[in-house]
DNA sequence: GGCCGACTGTTGTGGTCGACAACAATCATT
DNA sequence: AATGATTGTTGTCGACCACAACAGTCGGCC
């Protein structure tokens, strides 16, 4: 065995059947109950998406959440930091080191709210205009990928029943 | 402003329409450029869908990626790790770690391959199949509850679009 | 006007998770 | 017998999320 593992004594018993070659317990553990769970296909479909968009925006560095912070920002400039984690489901806490980034990027500036003295104003800068607008059409490449993947009409089938969660 | 942010000078000059309640930067962000992207939509749909997994599951304290590796072991009893890891699509360091906790626990033995003394052959122990057969009644629940979020026929339409996806 | 609760941004901690690299034991092939 | 590949394991790194604490500020209320 391996390394250290505590290891049940090994009964070293009937061998059965054997073919010398192909271990049936390798080869495939093949479609099980794992089929009808909703969860699990999601997850392996969010994983491959994910990966995608952050190879097809891997040019410009730019990730998944970062990309929609900057595109929330841009459809609504001058919005709470707060605002912005609720919109997108991401804690507070989480959003200041994203803006810590996206800022020392010079793409957006934390300005002082002009009626809020605890909050910031969120606005992009000129440069970050410029940089969404590339990411824009990447991430529309990205989303052709997906059209690839699972077809144009599924696709909006998939917009349409995810609809409900934003 | 809060804290110690590096924060430019306020002008504290014209103070434009104050209506003295609602901030228009903070009431609603809104639809805007996320709403055509599937994977912001898959993401928030995949942390719901965890979310309720994990809440209907915590009386007996499995998350779906342990719920998935029983389910796997007991759909074809004797895999490796490697053929489970492949199978999940997680890394077989964090295997390691998810079958530590579920051999504590008494649903899962590691036991030596009759035919590689490399492997473990993974099975179920008689409380883990028992165990299993109640996880898979909450499991049923848990997919009840997606159903009446979005609908018995969205529900098999997304199984029949993610199926590429295992 | 002054007090008190609520909110905002920030920091820090802990836990989960995935990618990567190393390693010993073992296998397969030559 | 020797070399390279595979298996399980350990460790490290960084990304990510949940939670708690904190100072500054706002809002309302007496």
């Amino acid at each position: 065995m391996a390394a250290r593992a505590p290891q049940a004594k090994r009964k070293t018993g009937a061998e059965g059947p054997r073919t010398k070659k192909i271990e049936p317990a390798d080869v495939d553990v093949g479609l099980d109950g794992l089929a009808g769970h909703v969860g699990y296909a999601v997850r392996r479909f969010q994983l491959w998406i994910f990966q995608d968009f952050i190879k097809t925006l891997a040019a410009v560095d730019i990730t998944p959440t970062q990309y929609s912070v900057l595109t929330v920002i841009a459809a609504n400039p001058g919005p709470t930091q707060m605002a912005v984690a609720k919109r997108l489901g991401i804690e507070r806490a989480r959003l200041v080191h994203l803006l810590d980034a996206l800022e020392q990027r010079n793409l957006v500036t934390r300005a002082a709210s002009k009626t809020d003295r605890r909050s910031h104003a969120l606005h992009l800068t000129g440069a970050g205009e410029a940089s969404l607008r590339q990411f824009k059409l990447l991430a529309a490449e990205h989303e052709r990928h997906v059209i690839d993947k699972i077809g144009k009409d599924n696709r909006e089938r998939l917009l349409e029943i995810l609809a409900p969660f934003r």
